[in-house]
DNA sequence: ATAAACCTTTACGCAACGTCAATGTAAATA
DNA sequence: TATTTACATTGACGTTGCGTAAAGGTTTAT
């Protein structure tokens, strides 16, 4: 069977200008050339494109792929561990910038729709307090010294802004859940908004988020019962909903 | 004060040429030329540029910096939105790709490394039996009839390379989680090494690999007593210790 | 005076093609 | 057979955010 770009295109799914392209660097050289020009593809061509295909769906640059394939299968592991690498650096790069735009996000919304100006220290001192009183042990055992504290001094660094913001999330999270939880599914996009709340609520204290501390936390809250006490004030079980959404969510 | 492009450039942390480049754009104009032509930037492009700076550790375009800084407020909040969502998406993009450069690589691993033959249906058969009747239905309830069944259709679409190596990364996070056990410390690279390869381990069997599934698995775990039994068998408290390692390694 | 340090504009290069443009050829139809 | 239609070719510019010369003018220091 022999294709002309197009044919061979439609086969594979890429465009007559992919091709060229892949002849031009030499990536894929057709099997011949017409009288007339036209690039002819034989089966060891489709054959090769699919492994460029393979190869690129793996996000692996053109240059590589080439290389790749023109060892037979010594460096193509080396290749792909590298490339594995690099991909999981870019994720965790990704994985950053996306808590920080959360942030800058949750900051414009509390810039825009408040700013009226109470004394709200005593209320914060108050809190670290409290939660002292009533977590500090524990807290400091199950995720080190060094992150509560960072956590808390995170508190105290809250301008009266952010403040009111988390209060106000912590509001719209007990809304939210509220409403989530007579339909039931924890899967749904309310609890879905439930959950994408609760990270950005988390990231005011954490001085990282990471996703398993996340998903640690809502394994948390059914684990502890006055976490479980504080959400299923108004309803039981709603603890348990949020854990299910959370970990569905922690994405 | 008063900078030419190299002061600024310093101030700021950014290549003479990069100033160059945003005044070609007009997205930093200085405030005045010199009659020399000399650039001249004054305070206000100073705090002009660390928004730039800003938006763009965020990973917006400068196009759409552009955008933001020219309208006060409105725009950015809904623009780091947009990029929001795409940043997530592009996250999972890249998590895919992830776990399916791992099963190539484990792939090709298996191809050079084994390749006796041995009948091994029956194995598989009989592997699949067994795990029906021990864990059938619980497991349809928790992850759903259709994962499980793709689960099973993979399991009997493993080559038998794919087998071997299934049975030998069994094998390797026995070993790996004995040897990290001891050093107790399940954020140390023996014990990520082991949630590392029950990371292979999965993808084998799950049709899409995900995070939060994995950490899910993780919990399951020790909540269930046939597993915590066929990890504790050798070090009680193994189980757990790989729990933990998951938690943390999930990412 | 001369060199060192700084400034300018112009322009190519990168990755992987998309998208015309201008033109030639093959197959199908009237 | 003549014409339309479909498909082929090469060439070249555009994309993103600068890096990196090149070629030349200005300021400052010695």
């Amino acid at each position: 069977m022999e294709y002309t770009v197009q044919k061979l295109g439609q086969l594979a799914g890429v465009s007559t200008r992919t091709l060229r392209y892949y002849d031009q660097i030499g990536l894929l050289q057709p099997s011949r050339v017409n009288s007339n020009g036209y690039r002819i593809y034989g089966q060891s061509e489709v054959n090769r494109l699919q492994q460029i295909l393979f190869y690129k769906e793996l996000g692996v640059n053109l240059d590589t792929i080439k290389e790749i394939l023109s060892s037979p299968t010594f460096d193509a592991e080396s290749a792909l561990r590298e490339h594995r690498l690099k991909l999981i650096e870019k994720r965790n790069q990704i994985e950053t910038l996306i808590c920080n735009v959360e942030k800058s996000i949750a900051q414009t919304e509390g810039r825009t729709t408040m700013s009226n100006k109470e004394k709200f220290e005593g209320f914060k001192q108050n809190l670290l307090a409290e939660n002292e009183k009533k977590y500090g042990k524990e807290i400091r055992d199950k995720y080190g010294k060094e992150n509560v504290e960072q956590s808390n001094t995170k508190l105290m660094n809250l301008s009266e802004e952010d403040y009111q913001k988390v209060t106000a999330l912590e509001q719209q999270i007990r809304d939210v859940l509220a409403q989530a939880f007579t339909s039931g599914n924890p899967a749904g996009p309310l609890a879905q908004q439930a959950a994408e709340l609760h990270k950005q609520w988390l990231c005011y204290f954490w001085p990282t988020y990471s996703i398993e501390a996340h998903a640690g936390l809502a394994q948390m809250y059914v684990g502890d019962e006055r976490f479980t006490a504080y959400y299923d004030k108004d309803q039981p079980g709603t603890a348990e909903f949020l854990r299910d959404a959370i970990l569905i969510y922690t994405k």
